[in-house]
DNA sequence: TGTATTTTACTTGTCGACAAAATTTCCGCG
DNA sequence: CGCGGAAATTTTGTCGACAAGTAAAATACA
């Protein structure tokens, strides 16, 4: 239709019962959160059942259950769409990611064990990895990764999936950026994951807190630059 | 089965088609907060197709959502259960419980317009209507809805997601107390709401940051008393 | 030609049925 | 009498079909 139908022919032959309804959902999600689909876009669930060769029922509970996340929305005997970006409200969701930084670092520094910083740090070598590759997905995503390992390993699964939730929403956010404007991850955030990383083995609060603060100040105020370096008008579709 | 089977034949006719899953997912969401489907028990959909004279599918998509929100769990290729009360991580619960009472209490304070008061009041009248009448359950419900509204006028839309999630989790935590002994929720509660309504209108967000945390101890405080009082060996289930 | 209305086509919501898994029952064997 | 395995029953996951509702197209009318 408009022109970004790239790699839709995902298919699959001979799944085991039971997975289809998480198959569904993996790529769906996968492809919200690309902006394969863009925000916005109708979902068709006979387009996609055809697709992913699959009857509409465990199309249609994935679509539940991504309505239920805030990630599709649902009209009423009407097509379902792609949740819109909703600009206007957007110091709402900088107010909870800086508050969950802080609050899972914090907690990481707190409740993890040995096996939670190997994970860390396998993390946080993939995104430096990606920073020397100049990857500015590969980027995103490991940093998504990363700090919801740190979530992780502060042990408070309500804390956890808000933060994943938010750290999603803010993945389909960069995404608009870094496909308009090719931009680079600022260089010191490997650094700022280093000291964070040492302040949880170190089990500082304090400095946890203050380094998770810090690192959400400093991802706010970039993709504040970019939303105000954006001509268009931002304005909640 | 399990001897509490008493008001299970919700029977309704000529329902609006597309409120079909609504329906259900309200139903065994209110069963389920209301622990007349017991933390462990097993969902049969079949059984629960015939009770609501629903085919399996707008079921199977409530149990999804509902899923989705951790209200239930699905085993794969088994039967979903109604999610268990995990009484060894608690203090997790707690920990979320008490920042978000502080934090949409803050909020409420910057952002509330006049509307929001009058929502905000006409809930605490009813929850004073509930004390006085001494009816426990009513001031669990109440109580829920005075600060959902409360954290409504804050207008974050993701805290006041995780807010309502937990207070429905503590919904169900206070039933099991409240069915066992019968118990009064204390009546500084009421004193409690006037202080953080009043903190909230004169826009006191220091205030209302101590306020809401006093209650979240208050609350926390109780529970954890009631469940000392147990004999009953906490265990996950 | 533009607008209102009917007709058509398409999409969603719901249903009953079938097949794969798993649990239970039943039987044989030690 | 107890245990292991096979048959049977139950329950889930998936499918194709139909009905209700909505949007688009076609037609009628001013």
């Amino acid at each position: 239709m408009t022109g970004n139908a790239k790699k839709l022919e995902t298919v699959a032959v001979e799944r085991k019962r039971g997975s289809g309804v998480k198959y569904v959902y993996d790529v769906l999600r996968d492809e919200i959160l690309d902006l394969t689909l863009p925000p916005g876009s109708p979902i068709d669930e006979i387009q996609l059942s055809e697709r992913l060769k699959m009857s509409r029922t465990p199309i249609r509970e994935a679509l539940v259950r991504l309505a239920s996340e805030g990630l599709v929305s649902t009209l009423p005997n009407r097509s379902t769409i792609v949740s819109n970006i909703d600009f206007l409200n957007l110091h709402t969701f900088f107010d909870a990611l800086t508050l969950m930084y802080r609050v899972t670092t914090r907690l990481a520094a707190e409740n993890h064990v040995a096996a939670d910083l190997i994970a860390i740090k396998a993390h946080q070598a993939a995104f430096s990895k990606a920073v020397a590759a100049q990857d500015a997905l590969a980027m995103i995503a490991t940093n998504r990764d990363l700090h919801a390992a740190i979530a992780e390993a502060g042990r408070n699964p309500y804390y956890t999936s808000l933060f994943c939730r938010l750290l999603d929403e803010g993945r389909r956010l960069l995404r608009i950026y870094y496909q308009s404007y090719d931009d680079r991850l600022p260089h010191e955030y490997v650094e700022e994951h280093n000291q964070m990383i040492a302040a949880i083995e170190a089990r500082d609060i304090d400095l946890c807190d203050r380094l998770g603060q810090q690192h959400a100040d400093q991802i706010v105020a970039q993709i504040q630059k970019m939303i105000s370096r954006d001509r268009r008008h931002p304005i909640a579709l």
